[in-house]
DNA sequence: CGCGGCATGGATCTCGACGACGACGCCTGC
DNA sequence: GCAGGCGTCGTCGTCGAGATCCATGCCGCG
């Protein structure tokens, strides 16, 4: 259901991408698969995910590679499917991992509320908790926690900042309140 | 009676000094006070104890002080009491602080064993809790932990290995078993 | 003597318990 | 509607208790 949890990385790279909502953070390891997608405003907070999950591990800077520069390349020209098959890797808890890969599952153009994520997962009253691990999601977009909503239709929060998950759903076409 | 905790140093300088029972590691901060001093065949530890006492600040290469330089010198070349008077400073428990400062009161030449280092910081039963705090020294030779020594008059043990606390004893003129 | 066993005390590590904290949702009372 | 209160549940940080580790010393036994 959840994927395993992932190795330890042997290297862990951090390359910066520009992207139309500003600087992007892309952290690959050694096979070149994704570790962490995040904007660069918030880099404290995604070191401190990695440190979280990899531990004191250095992180050398690096180049993005070739493949994920096309690939987010196309999902901000319109494609929107173009994330869906490309691979990542994360560590975190069962219940973390859970949510995560359900976020997955969820089709560019739709929304989902914390609730129907939660029920999706088979936790139903879990709704407070799924918010914490969408919050500490360390792939947005691949992950795409920005298409889970308030209940009402209300855009909630977003670790990105509330501008970028508005941008995102309307460069999705997905419908939302307000 | 035993000296106050050391405030965090700003900055930690890691430099290397040729002696005759080999390379030495010496640690300073920004006002050149000496902070460690340990063989090169122990780095690790005295990483970790530098990380224990003063957190996760790295440390940078630099160049022994110049009047260290001379003060080590001087000792190994005889001036036994060459360190006496050498300023040192130290984090660390405040029963450890305090063996290390009854340290400083053994003369060069003399020894004491561990149950009499106990007993004058008045902790005559502490006797192993001594040997502990010895083997935490960060700042082996100025802080003289080579003096102390069984009851019975042998060696037991040393943090830079027992063949240096019989080469120091020996230099030292001070009497020891077999 | 030499050896084994045991008391002794501080530091460190590990675990488990506990409390606080949310990127929510629902119900109530105006 | 809308503001406020509360149930709910996984994380993380903190704290404290207990076990373990030792650069010992001493006693007792062969």
């Amino acid at each position: 259901m959840s994927p395993p949890e992932a190795s330890r990385p042997a290297r862990l790279i951090l390359s910066r991408l520009d992207t139309p909502i500003g600087e992007a953070l892309v952290v690959t390891d050694e096979d070149g698969v994704l570790r962490a997608f995040d904007f660069a405003d918030y880099e404290d907070r995604m070191r401190r995910l990695m440190r979280r999950h990899y531990g004191e591990q250095p992180i050398a800077e690096g180049e993005v590679p070739a493949e994920l520069v096309h690939v987010f390349g196309r999902y901000f020209a319109g494609d929107l499917d173009a994330l869906d098959a490309l691979e990542m890797r994360t560590n975190g808890t069962l219940f973390q991992r859970r949510v995560w890969a359900a976020l997955r599952t969820i089709p560019a153009g739709q929304t989902l509320s914390y609730k129907q994520l939660a029920e999706r997962i088979g936790s139903p009253k879990a709704v407070r908790a799924v918010g914490l691990a969408n919050g500490a999601n360390p792939v947005a977009l691949v992950a795409p926690c920005h298409r889970v909503i308030g209940a009402n239709g209300g855009l909630t929060g977003y670790g990105g900042g509330l501008h970028r998950k508005r941008w995102l759903l309307v460069h999705e076409g997905a419908h939302f309140a307000s």
